[in-house]
DNA sequence: TATGAATGAGACTTCATTCAT
DNA sequence: GATGAATGAAGTCTCATTCAT
């Protein structure tokens, strides 16, 4: 189970409010279960508890587990890239510094208030199953997002480099924001305090050196 | 499934060379089915199949399908720890950045040779099910132990200092080598490359000024 | 499922237009259906779909996909009987082999043309559950009319070798067309003309002989 | 369902007597139950019972419910080849009547002792779904062959015509053994009496006109 | 009355684990 | 000790039927 396939979509998607609001239910229990437990130890049963459904509804909204859980990636990933879109653009003209810590405090908030973050990222840097290739293609635009605007503070650098120092600056903080969840609070913000020390000199050094 | 109980360790030790082969292989089997397919994705059927030998022959080793992942995670967690002093020891008196290097190095190529690596840093890191807790310990230790050789290099440090970077630092390492899973060879080594100049950048930067 | 419960009646036998149309939308509907996939192979909704309308309204008509299954046979049945006697009343007075030819000639004709004959004569011979009860009963009638009318050409065959004869001529045809459906046409009009021939030939012995 | 996949076939062709034992113990209660309540009115879960077994050991034999049927389907046929076969050779000289005789006497004894006839002809003849493919094909075998035997009564008989008329009879036996199922012991023998007396008719009229 | 969303019993199947040989 | 057949709990999903709108 690793491609995306049709039979991974929703099946139904919702317009009335009542439906809509089931949907959603389902959607929310489901990332928090997946969360908790990981894809494997939840059920669908449990899904629709939670969801304060039956299973007999899931299976309407859903063919399967597995379209679950692709849903709730795209979507989270979908937001992701909007994030990254509207910060940018936010930050246009501003210090690369700037720019660079502006997007992680906004991916940093997005990971505290989403509990899909947590499931689909899990799913995603662990490479088991699902949505490796949902994951990848979103963390794949966002590095060529990254290596563009790079080009716009260090138009020295040549294109390889570039992308290799977006690719760097990229998983290191996916990586150390997903680290983070593995500690409390006090040391978990002191964690991504360092690792945008990390990044900031490792930049200025890139920008400096090549 | 997430507490070692004493349930999930091996039944038995053996120590006559035919058992003894049996276990192995076993272990070997499944690290490397774990590593491909991930924990739930593996049957205790294929394990022994692939280990040469049956079903009844795996539970009179284990006692079910968790304390061969345990087992296969305490153990590597003690080479990695044994690899850790190993280096350390050899790099004794050595230029900090030296000795850190040496230390990624050896990591990389463990990493690099050892099947039971992916599967075990996998659930480590994304903290599904499985050995939440004996990873963490083995951490732990490590973490401490690099807090303990930093403050021979930056005696002005805080303590507390110098565990955030320790901290900083093994875990940096750590979900960097494991994204490089998800790239072809070129790429990831160069996101090794990059990771360890980000962080003699850091380090250095650490010991000048706190 | 085998016995026809007053469950399996009708709810109600619409009258104003629309509902008639709906109601014959679903029974039309379903006897192509239950041809093409069996009883079981068949949903409700599938039904409710194929008639252009709702599995609420589906459910307004009958209490449940058996009763529809019911309604289709006895309506068949309650068809054969009529074009039974219809034929038996136009072929007053001709030999009998001319009439019998006649019936078979006719029941062929609703067999091309009505697509329930398939499904409930599949359920009929089968005797996998629906409608053996009411097929049962029709079928009778026919053989004890038959029985009477050759009472008419043999009348030195005692009671109970006219059912005999009655019944065999009867299954025989019933069998054969049923046989029918399974070979495309040009084949299919040879099984036929073979089977008149066959209980042609054996009608003349049994007036000839007893 | 209607093709015969591979996966529908038994995946553990026992050899051990308690397997054996139990591997038949399935496909004997399972032909009882299909033939009570057909393909569909049965459950695994009841045949694993009715076998005084476990759903389990019923998976580790078969890969599914359709793989059961298709079993006793292809030996059913296999038995009716072999007996066809056998019959034929016993009569081998003696007159065309006697022979055919011989066939539905042996055809019938068998329908009497094998409780898998009648839920496989039930299946074959209803068309619906399963064995169509296998039924049909092992038909085909056996009408090729009547038409070769009669090929030796009737020389002048043209290739086609023989082909038709080994369709009828064969045709005909089937399915007026079938219906005979529908009635009880002194009925089902009449009937049989007159199919015989009827194909027997049949076949002197061809073998006299051709 | 018409609609179709909601329900949940129940079907099929897998697989970790036990146990007789 | 080794084997692999046997077990059955538990998971996924379907579909006949109900019911709120």
């Amino acid at each position: 189970m690793t491609l995306v396939e049709p039979e991974d979509r929703p099946r139904r998607r919702p317009s009335q409010a009542r439906s809509r609001r089931r949907y959603e239910a389902i959607l929310e229990a489901a990332a928090t279960l997946f969360a908790e437990s990981g894809f494997d130890g939840v059920t669908t049963e449990a899904i629709a508890a939670a969801a304060g459904t039956s299973i007999g509804s899931l299976y309407q909204f859903f063919p399967g587990k597995k379209a679950i859980f692709v849903t709730l990636a795209e979507r989270l990933m979908e937001r992701e890239n909007a994030l990254f879109e509207e910060v940018v653009a936010e930050a246009q003209g501003r210090p690369w510094d700037e720019l660079v810590e502006a997007v992680v405090d906004a991916f940093a908030h997005l990971q505290d208030t989403e509990p899909a973050w947590r499931a689909v990222w899990s799913s995603h840097l662990a490479l088991v199953g699902e949505v490796a290739e949902t994951g990848e293609r979103y963390q794949r635009r966002i590095v060529e997002r990254t290596a563009a605007i790079l080009g716009g503070y260090a138009p020295a650098l040549s294109e390889e480099r570039r992308e290799t120092v977006a690719t760097t600056l990229v998983e290191t903080v996916a990586a150390m924001l997903f680290a983070g969840l593995r500690y409390e609070r006090p040391r978990s913000r002191a964690l991504l305090a360092e690792t945008k020390r990390m990044i900031r000199l490792y930049t200025a050094d890139v920008l400096a050196q090549g």
